[in-house]
DNA sequence: GCCGTTTTCGGCCCGACTGTTTTCAGTCG
């Protein structure tokens, strides 16, 4: 077995969540895609002006579907089985199976031929839900953002009801920041994607090492494109064949952009673009250095390179005088070479790394071990899916010092919420897959690597 | 569409806020 990591120093491969993770087998569908689709539904159904109790279902079932421990692909063939998850009944059973079998729902795939893909897009415009795609649908055909904005533009929008000049504005710049941040992935779907494509390359016998770069090992919020470098036995030049092959056949490509001898890159099912690079152990350091970035880090330590007679590209460290590689295998030796202290990826931005690393002054980067406690927390008296007493033995797990727990009052009555009595808020499953006391799934809140800071959203090593 | 119960059918979460309208509809959390 070879290894994965996001970051030379934390090799994800210790990680137990991960371990279980990368030996399961790589598919195209799974519970967060079903959950997805099933989300999408409800918003499509609300759109379509369908039953409020119906579309309840299908969010319900969704957040089962995201929630549950049980591997829903795995547990299709058995309708019981699934039935037995709160919020699953013979109708989604039904959906489920279906969606494990073809990797799409029905009920979708007809809304979506009904009113077009884009009214989802729409949907993530703020202060844009289903009742006003449903009216700008029905008045004006509006299907999309593209059309929105031509309809904003040409004064469209008019005497529609509910669009005053305060509403149309905010969709005008809704639309703009929409645009801004369009194309790129959250970290946490980048680096779970990464962890997936990583664990499926690694079954090739000649692939050691596979390790993400770019802004997803910088650990910026967003990630634009997903580069994966790979090395080993199969990466070396000119014996490259079965590995590309063994990339180009991975099950979760959309569609192939680049199929070339060290390189394939490919659009996965959400649009998200990824490179995989092979590279030779040789150029190792210097291609993970190069292909981190950030760009503005490159120039600066290539003029630096320049300065000192060197030449830094994807492959090495090299003299300018007769080429000779100096560096190349490890970033260490790279950054060493020219002077520096070894910098962690997140430093990597140009604003000022360079020069305090010639000073020997690195700032140090907060790590995990860092972490002593965590101010944001809620339970089962609220809208959390675990007891105080839960949360507590997690956090000493984690050897937290303290933790806050910051429960919902009552006032937000869609989460249960303190201050009513005992058991009320915990006795069903709310909006939103509430709380479930005594339930079987003890993870704790999903906000809590949110709330903690943390870019890894899990609780523990 | 799910759940609990009545084993066949009724019930299913709620308030603040904003914009638009003039008492309300829609979104958000």
């Amino acid at each position: 077995m070879g290894r994965i990591e996001l970051n030379p120093a934390r090799p994800l491969a210790r990680d137990p969540a991960f371990a279980r993770y990368s030996r399961a087998e790589v598919r195209s569908v799974d519970n967060k895609t079903m959950a997805r689709l099933l989300s999408e539904t409800a918003d499509l159904l609300e759109i379509d002006n369908a039953d409020s109790f119906r579309i309840r279902s299908y969010r319900r079932a969704a957040d089962a579907a995201e929630q549950t421990t049980v591997d829903l692909v795995e547990a299709a063939g058995d309708a019981a089985r699934l039935m037995e998850i709160d919020g699953i009944g013979k109708g989604m059973a039904a959906r489920l199976q279906s969606m494990a079998r073809t990797g799409s729902l029905e009920q979708r795939d007809e809304l979506l031929k009904k009113y077009g893909g884009g009214v989802l897009e729409l949907l993530k415009l703020p202060g844009m839900g289903p009742k006003t795609v449903a009216l700008l649908w029905a008045a004006a055909k509006i299907g999309s953002i593209d059309q929105l904005w031509e309809a904003i533009g040409g004064g469209r929008l008019n005497g529609l009801p509910r669009m005053g000049a305060k509403q149309v504005e905010r969709l005008r710049k809704g639309i703009e920041d929409y645009r801004r941040s369009a194309g790129r992935f959250r970290i946490d779907r980048a680096a779970e994607e990464a962890e997936r494509i990583a664990a499926y390359l690694l079954k090739l016998d000649g692939i050691d090492r596979v390790t993400p770069a770019g802004s997803l090992r910088r650990g910026r919020e967003t990630v634009g494109d997903l580069d994966l470098l790979a090395t080993g036995p199969a990466c070396e030049p000119g014996r490259t064949e079965a590995a590309v092959a063994h990339v180009a056949a991975y099950p979760g490509i959309h569609d192939m952009i680049v199929k070339g001898e060290n390189k394939v890159s490919f659009h996965n099912g959400e649009g998200m673009q990824v490179d995989v690079r092979l590279l030779p152990t040789a150029s190792y350091g210097a291609a993970l250095q190069y292909f981190t970035g950030s760009k503005g880090h490159n120039v600066a330590l290539r003029q630096r390179a320049l300065k000192m007679g060197y030449t830094l590209n994807e492959w090495a460290l090299a003299r300018l005088d007769d080429g000779s590689a100096v560096a190349g295998a490890s970033e260490e030796e790279i950054y060493a070479a020219l002077g520096l202290t070894a910098m962690a990826p997140e430093l990597r931005e140009n604003l000022g790394e360079i020069e305090c690393a010639a000073r020997g002054e690195l700032p140090q980067v907060i790590a995990l071990e860092d972490i002593r406690g965590d101010v944001h927390m809620h339970t089962t008296a609220s809208d959390g899916r675990s007891s105080i007493r839960e949360m507590a033995e997690a956090a000493a797990a984690c050897g937290y010092e303290y933790i806050a727990i910051t429960d919902h009052s009552k006032n937000l009555a869609m989460t249960g919420g303190i201050g009513r009595e005992a058991g009320v808020g915990a006795d069903r499953g709310g909006a939103g897959g509430g709380p479930r006391a005594g339930g079987p799934d003890s993870r704790v809140h999903r906000n809590r690597g949110r709330h903690s800071g943390r870019r890894d959203a899990r609780p523990c090593r």
